[in-house]
Formats: C-alpha cells, sequence, structure tokens
DNA sequence: ACACAAAAATGACTAAAAGTCAATATTTTT
DNA sequence: AAAAATATTGACTTTTAGTCATTTTTGTGT
C-alpha cells in the first residue's frame, strides 16, 4: 500500500498529542522528553525521528494549533453573509477570543511560549512541506479591499497592525483581565480594528 | 560595614553581565549554568543563591534591561520642552525604538525570549522589592491627559493599546524586516498613535 | 507469495547538564 | 574578639538529553 502523504505519521501525532497534554497540565519547562515517549507509547529513540529536540515539538505544536484555529474560524465565516470587510475581520477575531476564552489552558501554553520570530518561522516551514494551510486572512482582506473600493495606503502593515494588536492585547485581557476583562475591551478593541481599516 | 541594600550583591550583577553576555552571543538554549559561573568567576553553588534557574536568569535580565532602557527614554524626555501628549509618546516610542535599531542583539533576545505575562510578572517581583524604577509612562500619559484636557474614555486602555502595538511591530520590523523596514514603517505607526489618543 | 530493500522503531547506553549540600570563608552583630 | 548570620565553594548525586547498533515493520519488484 502506498503512503499517504497527507497523513502524519501516527507515532507523530501520538507524540504531538501527548506533548501538548503534558505541556498544558505541566507546562514546557517540567515535561521531560521521556514523559512524552511514555505518555505516548513510544520509544524515546522515536522522538527524535520526528522532533528535533522538545522546543521543536513545542514550535510544531504551537504553529499547528494557532493555525488550525485560525482557519477554522474562516470556514464558519464564509458560511455567514457577512460582507463588510471592518466587520469580516471583526468576525474572525470574535470567533477566536471565544474559543480562547474557553480553552484558557491553550491560550496559557501560547501565550507563555510563543514569540512571533519562531511562529513564523515554523509556519513557514510546515507550509512548505504541505503540512499547512495557507495564509487564508491576507487574501481575504485584499479581496476585501479590492470589492469594496476601500482606500489603504499600505494594506499588508494594516492587517499585520490589526493582527499584532488583537493578539498581543487579548492575551492579557482573557488571562489576566488587564487592562480590562475580555468583554469590556472588545469594545475598544473593535473600534481599534474599525478605524484602522476604515480610517 | 553595614550592607547597603540598593546595590545588588557584586556576585549577582557579574551573574546577570555574564549571562546577558553569553545568551546574547550563545543564544539561550546554548549557554548552560556551569559557562555562567565560570565566566563570572563564581562557584556553582553561588548561581542558586540568587536565582532559581536559567529561566529565572533570563526573566530578571528581560525585566531589568528593558526596564532600564524605558527610564532612560523618560529621562531624555525631561530634558526637552515637547508638551504635546501625542508627540511626547512618540518621543519615547522613537527613542526605544532606535535604541533597540543599534542593539539588534539586545532586541534579539528580548523578542526571542519575552513573554508578556513573564515580563509583567517578574518586573513586578523586582518592583516589590524595590529592585527597579516605577511605571513612570503611565503617570506621564494620566498627566498629560489631565493637563491637556484630552477626552479618553478609558487612558489606561488607549496607553496598553499603544505599548502592546509598538512593541510588538517594531520587533518585526526591526529584525525581519517585515512587514516593512522600519524607517518606513515608522509613519504608519506614528500615525496610528497620533488616532490613538487623538481620535 | 516470497525475497529484498528501505524506513521506522527500539531501548540500553553515553554524555551533558542541572541541582544539592556539608564544609569553609566572609561579614555582621553584640 | 567571640558569636551568629550570611555567603561561597565545588565535589558529588540526580536528572535529562541525545546516540546508535540492533530489531521490527513496511513497501517494492519479480
Amino acid at each position: 500500500m502506498k503512503k499517504d502523504m497527507n497523513k502524519e505519521p501516527e507515532k507523530e501525532s501520538r507524540l504531538l498529542e501527548s506533548g501538548f497534554k503534558l505541556f498544558i497540565n505541566k507546562g514546557f519547562q517540567d515535561t521531560s522528553i521521556q514523559e512524552i515517549v511514555d505518555d505516548a507509547g513510544v520509544a524515546k529513540g522515536t522522538f527524535y525521528t520526528y522532533f528535533k529536540d522538545k522546543y521543536d515539538i513545542r514550535n510544531k505544536l504551537i504553529a499547528k494549533k494557532s493555525n488550525k484555529l485560525f482557519n477554522d474560524a474562516y470556514k464558519k465565516l464564509k458560511k455567514t453573509d457577512i460582507n463588510k470587510l471592518d466587520e469580516q475581520v471583526i468576525f474572525i477575531v470574535d470567533y477566536i477570543i471565544n474559543y480562547l476564552e474557553k480553552n484558557k489552558l491553550l491560550l496559557q501554553f501560547i501565550s507563555k511560549n510563543l514569540s512571533w520570530g519562531i511562529y513564523t518561522k515554523t509556519i513557514n516551514e510546515l507550509y512548505q512541506k504541505n503540512e499547512t494551510e495557507n495564509n487564508t486572512i491576507l487574501e481575504l482582506f485584499l479581496n476585501g479591499i479590492k470589492e469594496q473600493n476601500i482606500k489603504l495606503e499600505n494594506p499588508e502593515v494594516t492587517l499585520y497592525m490589526i493582527i499584532e494588536l488583537v493578539s498581543s492585547t487579548c492575551f492579557n485581557s482573557i488571562l489576566y483581565k488587564e487592562p480590562l476583562p475580555i468583554n469590556e475591551f472588545k469594545p475598544y478593541l473593535y473600534n481599534e480594528i474599525r478605524k484602522l481599516i476604515n480610517d
């Protein structure tokens, strides 16, 4: 039987899932590779056929989980009839915020371990290997601008600022209720997104 | 002789400086505690009287370096006659950006290792122990708003969004020229700051 | 269906780094 | 200047990472 290249090997998945479970529950630093392989029910050596080291599995986990969340939001949007660009962006942001609010452990893991440089590098590597879907948000954004005749001097920069603003502020708002609990914070944030897109 | 509580013990400083030097040059992961103590010329055990582990010294380094940079910018501002709030904030931001541009290794270290949760936690701990100056930016901001009769629904939130936007975007703009090299990026960013404060 | 080759998996092993602590040195207090 | 408190040491133990010769599984050609 020919190997299905679209599926990641079963043991790699098991390692990823065990790693995620342990990182979430015990923290990254306090989880050893031995614990991960024990939990996954594979031998130590197998770990090293799929990952370079503990940092590698962490980076891949963050990239995969974040990317999945993002693509889910995008798919959901396509089922609605929201057509104004700013509201489309806010829909996606809102979906992601609500998801993370219900999955604070995931958010905690991402926010404690994510740094942008590593994230973009990892996403890019996975994308090269066809292991993740592509940057749909940028396409959506550029299409919306064209169709709706929105004037933006530099749309990539605008989108980039929105993404950064959302990710950096929401983490703290959800996890630490700083500077405001997320539900109070949302109006400010969404207002800012509208300004960024429409002004 | 009575111990001077305002000075951190000499060996702690030496460890911090050695740690910084090694983290910058070899990277955090590739630096061992043994190397740090060798470089600082102290025994292994001494490390553990000042720091819990390698993560602890890293967090304290980031907190101290970031805080110093911030306070330097603030002191410099006080020597100017800039009096409009938005321009004051932009002055500080500009000072910090220029500094980091000239010290990319420091920026790289911060951006690779900083996560906001850990940063605020560490700053807070150091502040409790009087090992760092306080949050002057918030005072400046609140004073400016009062004096200049600026109407902001929630100034803390506005300032917070500015800080987040600046830190998250500038890292990438300086280090990776993404989405634009920092000098092209600045106008967008400063424009955004003005909008946040004045709209 | 079998032999053969290639890839994946194993876990005992080595190497490296973390972290401890009883002994010693230094500093502070009385 | 003795006693008490604090800081420092580095040999040692423990923990964890990472390797690799061997075995098992999977895929391919005849």
